[in-house]
Formats: C-alpha cells, structure tokens, sequence
DNA sequence: TGTGAATGTAACTTTATTTGTTACATCTGA
DNA sequence: TCAGATGTAACAAATAAAGTTACATTCACA
C-alpha cells in the first residue's frame, strides 16, 4: 500500500487551523497547502471532530479549535486519527505453526519487547503539544 | 499494502536456527513454521546473510548462525531486514505548498519530534538479544 | 425564501507495496 | 551423476491508502 501520511496531514491540519482565527480555513484551502484533494481534508476534519478536537460548520464552511493549543498532544492526534491496529509498528504472520516450539510462542515472547518500544514512542509524542509545533513555526518564519 | 511482517519472521527464522544446531532447518522446514511460501524465506535469508547474522549452504541446504544469540539485538535484525526509509514510522505527504507558512515549516519542525520518538522506540529494541527471546521460548516451552 | 458556497459521505479508481507463486539456473555432498 | 537445496527473476494476488467524482445536505445572507 501507499505510505500513510494521515498523522503528519492532520497535524498540519490543526496548525492551519490554530493560525487563522480570522478566515476559518476550510477544507479547499488546506487541500492547497497539503497539497491534496478536499475530500481527504474533510475525512480527516471527521475524526478530528470525534476526538472533540475542533468543530467544523456546514454550510457557510470553516472550522475552529474547542481545545487550546497546549491541550493537545501529538499522540491525541495519533489516537484520534489511527486505530490501534494501524498504531502497531510490529506485525505478525497470521498462521504460525502451533506444532512448532517456536512458531506457538515467539508471538507471545515478542508482545513483551514490542509494546516497550511501542509505549517508548507514544511517551515522546505525548511529550510534545500542537503548541510547541506552532511556535516552532513562528519561529522559522 | 499488506502489513509487513518481515521483522517478526526474520526474528523468528533466527530462532529456528538458533535452536536447531543438529539439523540445519532448511528454507521448507522454516517456510512451515512461518506459514508462508520457502522463496518468502529465502528472501529473509539473504538480508540476514548480509547482515552477517547467518550462513547458508548451497547444495545440501541449512543454515547456521555466525554470531551468538547474545550478540544479536532486535534492533540489529530490524535494520537487517528494513532500510531507514521502510523503519521511519512517521511519513510526510509529497508536495507541501511552500507559499504557504505552515506548509513550508511543519516538515523541518516535526523533524525533531518525529527523531525523538523513533530513537525511543529503537533504544528498546537495542535492549533486547536473541538470546532473551529464545530463553523465553524455552521457559514457555 | 431562494441561492451560492461549503460540508458529509458513498462509491469507485488509481497507485503503491507486500506477499505468494512459478520456474529454472546453480550449487554441492554423497 | 544425481537428488535436493539455494538464488533469483518474473509475475500474480491481495491489500490498503489516497485521489476523484458525484451529489445530498446545510446554512448565512441577500
């Protein structure tokens, strides 16, 4: 499959949105900075408003933050736009071998290891907030 | 895409390997207890040959390990059988308008965040040996 | 109250990538 | 020499993300 670029999108989604206050971005204006279609901005603005992140108006369109910049972390907007089954970095082949020594146990000897690396990422996402990011952006402008 | 599952088996195919010094498991024999096609193995025998983690014999077949188990980290598989771009967790969408402030900055910017996340994830993996995962094979066992 | 501009969403296509499979050349110990 | 293995190319199948089209729905405003 194509690499998944939903993460980075929805974050750049949030500065946009964080930044103009005045003229609420909507969705076919993101789509010229990510440099995608508008559809896939709105797919994202879904989950986006599920994990009450920001709301978005129909009809005269535009969207607005409910939380402040520094209420959000990297890894709400991970969870907000991957599932636990896309999170997971490590993988298993489905139909080991249970007649095998190795094949019925490595999966359960590996989950240990796994979900340590797997909670040491998380812990980093959720050390930085959308409010470090805009500022940083502030700053290189 | 499908999910990659190269890492878990090339771990495994180790195991095999290392738990089996009499007779040398052949890509068949591995092929069985992954639950996939022998070329499948094959192709995770020339990464781990590379690597310098294995040896393969032509003609009469099996393979053997080249270093001890406690030599052989997660991390030191990982990057055996995926190369930096397929390790990256977190990808960019291609094209970010540059005209834009947001668009032009959040890659550099999430540059730094996205490092510290991976190298934590990577740090665990380094903390890990073979020889931890095949002693827990043989306690499960 | 009609209109224009936006969102919500279904359906389908395109593209990318991994895994599975077939085929066969090559190698090697007995 | 031969039986059984690896090495590898080439192609098919499966899967998933992103792109696209289309259209119903919504809402501020003239």
């Amino acid at each position: 499959m194509r690499a998944n670029t939903r993460f980075t999108e929805a974050i750049q989604i949030l500065c946009l949105i964080a930044l103009k206050k005045d003229n609420m971005p909507t969705s076919d204006h993101i789509a010229e900075s990510v440099n995608t279609n508008p559809v896939v901005i709105r797919r994202i603005f879904k989950n986006l408003k599920d994990a009450g992140f920001i709301a978005v108006k129909r009809g005269i369109g535009g969207t607005y933050l409910l939380l402040k910049p520094n209420q959000i972390t990297l890894f709400d907007i991970y969870c907000a736009v991957e599932d636990e089954d896309k999170r997971a970095i490590f993988k298993f082949h489905e139909g080991l071998n249970s007649k095998c020594i190795v094949g019925s146990h490595i999966e359960e000897v590996l989950k240990d290891s796994f979900t340590r690396a797997q909670n040491a990422m998380e812990n980093e996402l959720r050390q930085v907030t959308l409010e470090n990011i805009i500022e940083q952006i502030k700053i290189n402008k």
